[in-house]
DNA sequence: CTTTTTGCAAATGATTTGCATTAAC
DNA sequence: GTTAATGCAAATCATTTGCAAAAAG
């Protein structure tokens, strides 16, 4: 029982099974890091009208089922992937918003034990990486290039 | 020449010296981790009217100059500090939201490096520990021992 | 058929924008 | 006297809320 269906998946969390939901699932499982609004818009593809509170409300409640996870950059709408055990973290790039998941800087046993814990009860390690994607990389040596002076008057 | 005044650091910056933008830049020296509401009000208490968006511009200005640093922890307003050479951490509450800095877990060179960079250029990297705080940790302690059952129906 | 989900509209809340006024250099 | 900073009001944008209608169990 290694995959189990989308269905099982939502019954199994305790959540009744909808349309909106399953094609929620299933394309979050498919596109990591999705924004609620690219949800929207793939679920309408799928599905016809749904409206954006139902694409909050099943996110919602896919978070709080922890079948999805919720990931916010600073400074950009909130992104959806599923949850994995394992902790991987995320490389956000700063000009075109893209993210994608890296494994841990170090050893086994990553960032997930702060050194000092100032008495704080510890859930959760969050690590964010901020670059820039290789497509924004080369457009900014191709602008860096191409650049008159006029230009960078702007 | 360890200890300028805030008027030097940001004339240093090049930066105009203006009240709001000396009264921001020493309570964020003095209270790390605050929101832009407390440091509005903080600022009015200092120098009288003073509107909100100045207060946003100011940051932004701050912000910009790499004296002050910006950190959003996820589903709550934006928190400023001074910005340090080193790279510390932080430990976030879930409950009331509380920030206390920590030192990365391992040993010198912290989490900076991403294992796997994807061809990204990574320029920072940021740690955030979610957790509850003792504060919060008693105060779920007394409300789980207190609670009776017309209390839970809540 | 009972409870949960969805739709709809309106509200929220932090932050940004445009333009006139004022203050710093 | 320029140029940059502030005040004010209105806009933005992701997200939440409250209540009626529809669908899942």
């Amino acid at each position: 029982m290694e995959h189990r269906t989308t269905a099982e998946q939502l019954r199994d969390a305790g959540l009744r099974v909808t349309a909106p939901r399953v094609a929620v699932l299933r394309f979050v499982e498919e596109h990591p890091h999705s924004a609620a609004d690219v949800l929207a818009g793939a679920v309408r593809a799928d599905l016809g009208a749904v409206s954006n509170q139902a694409i909050y409300d099943v996110l919602r409640a896919l978070t709080a089922a922890e079948l999805v996870r919720r990931f916010e950059p600073a400074g950009h709408p909130a992104r959806y992937e599923v949850r994995t055990g394992d902790n991987h973290h995320h490389l956000v790039c700063r000009r075109c918003a893209d993210v994608v998941d890296v494994d841990c800087a170090v050893g086994d046993t990553p960032c997930l034990e702060a050194s000092n814990a100032m008495g704080y009860e510890i859930d959760e390690a969050e690590v964010v990486y901020w670059g820039l994607c290789p497509d924004c990389q080369a457009a900014r040596a191709a602008s860096d290039s191409t650049n008159t002076i006029e230009e960078q008057l702007t």
